[in-house]
DNA sequence: GTGATGACGATAT
DNA sequence: TATATCGCCATCA
């Protein structure tokens, strides 16, 4: 097999283009990313992308992912402005409010289109009930 | 080629 | 919920 998907060895590429899917206002986790990027993606591949990001950072709201714990490591980069600036609430703690801004995903059609994967449903994660309006 | 590092995740306690 | 431990994979020295 040649010109494997995972040949291309561009996932930073990938994940750049998954990243800037998220919607404002709204985060994902970095395995989030990875399962939504597949072909062995994982969410240390994320994280580096992230990291090796550079004058990509003006382009893609690398803001809006965070750990799946909801905290940021990226304290002093001023991350949390970033997000809170975008509407995303923050925990007494510090921790992202999931529940309220959890990225669901792309569009299947998005995803099957640029070849990723929709992310799948996380049971028990579901949407606040009582921030679900409309 | 090997070892160490890392913007992590999941599970167990 | 927080902490501890293991796993997982790409990049760097």
């Amino acid at each position: 097999m040649s010109t494997s998907a995972r040949d291309e060895r561009d996932y930073f590429e990938r994940i750049y283009t998954v990243a800037d899917q998220v919607p404002r206002g709204q985060v994902a986790t970095y395995g989030d990313l990875a399962t939504i990027v597949g072909e062995g993606c994982d969410a240390r591949i994320v994280g580096h992308a992230l990291g090796a990001l550079g004058a990509r950072a003006k382009t893609v709201p690398w803001q809006r992912i965070i750990s799946r714990t909801g905290g940021i490591s990226t304290s002093g980069h001023g991350q949390r402005e970033l997000l809170e600036a975008e509407g995303v609430a923050f925990d007494e703690k510090g921790h992202v409010r999931m529940a309220a801004h959890h990225w669901e995903g792309p569009s299947e059609e998005w995803a099957r289109a640029h070849g990723f994967q929709p992310l799948p449903r996380r049971p028990g994660s579901a949407p606040d009930p009582q921030l679900r309006l409309f």
